[in-house]
DNA sequence: CCGACATCGGCACGCGACGTGCCGATCGAG
DNA sequence: CTCGATCGGCACGTCGCGTGCCGATGTCGG
């Protein structure tokens, strides 16, 4: 037998978490439980346990596992065009494995758990309203936006947008909607018309 | 003893939508479940079953049964300041008992069940957004809001933008919000500036 | 007024996930 | 090599699920 001999520490740990995601990605949120995790990983409820608090930990350090990269905007000195490109991979990203039944599960469990809720916020919204932000605001600094404009609010609405189709409405994030959007928000704040 | 007398058919079905109502007001969505609805009740599961095939058919009716009124415009022939007025009323009803809990039920359950979520769309966010886009209509005919807007877009702009504040962000709708969101819209869309 | 019948409350079942406790095996640092 | 931390495996009690069966209770037609 070429059994891999038994794991211990962060590297169990990193398995668990690419157990979790594979999972996701099979059977979909609705087969998410430790349980399940611990059976399919060949590890005992413990070794989970001694882990993450609880599920939605296990869930959200899963997430950061495949949503920190591909964060980034580019710069390529059109505004409407960079928003565009990057609303689009993320709007792909939202409503495919493994990120999607993931970043599901955590939504559902964050309206039990009021702490989760801000944790979430914190850990992946904010971080992207504040990637838009910069963005944004450097557009503002070279004008292609107006000088005027509440870019904090409109990173919040931008990015609200998004999610609210991704993960409420069944609709989907393609060119139409970011386009729609875009229109909107170039309308309201671009400095050319 | 003054027993009311046992309850059938119609006077049931009203009585546990109530039950339903209070339970989330008093214990949030954590201690909603069938179980606990017909213990509160004093009803066996079977009475709840033979009406509502699973906990989100129920909450969907129970979400009915408070979120169909105060959902429409006022019209004073100034979109704004009627815009205004029902986000911030939305924004309340949405983060108090009872529909913010049961809401919030809906959702976590949704994530789980794409028909769920379709009917939660049909059923209620679209309703909104209808709502919205019926009056930034009739603002656009009568002049307040340009005539190349695309309206369909900004409605969903505009709700989707306040649900995602109520429920998955953790900021609260209070007049800052609403006034940020309006100044982006009125600033796209508005004639008069 | 009464009998037929649908609906009712109560109880029980098997299932699965939860979170915890205990065991003996196994790994790895000193 | 030794010893302690970590491991997999198993079991437990609790809970909610969805279903089945019972005898009691109401409603309605005759």
């Amino acid at each position: 037998m070429t059994d891999t001999p038994r794991r211990r520490g962060a590297a169990r740990t990193e398995e668990l978490l690419q157990v979790t995601l594979d999972l996701a990605a099979e059977v979909g949120y609705a087969g998410l439980s430790i349980e399940a995790v611990a059976r399919r990983a060949g590890v005992g409820k413990h070794t989970i346990y001694r882990r993450w608090p609880s599920m939605s930990a296990l869930l959200l350090d899963a997430l950061s596992r495949v949503w920190t990269s591909d964060l980034d905007y580019r710069d390529t000195g059109d505004v409407r065009a960079d928003l565009r490109e990057q609303f689009l991979r993320s709007g792909l990203a939202l409503s495919s494995p493994p990120i999607g039944p993931v970043y599901r599960a955590v939504i559902a469990e964050a309206q039990a758990d009021s702490m989760l809720r801000a944790t979430l916020h914190e850990r992946f919204l904010v971080t992207v309203e504040q990637r838009t932000l910069d963005r944004i605001t450097r557009a503002q600094q070279t004008g292609e936006l107006t000088a005027k404009a509440n870019l904090e609010f409109a990173a919040e609405v931008l990015c609200g947008t998004l999610y609210y189709r991704s993960l409420l409405s069944t609709r989907p994030i393609d060119e139409d909607a970011v386009d729609g959007l875009l229109d909107m928000f170039m309308a309201a704040y671009g400095t050319s018309h």
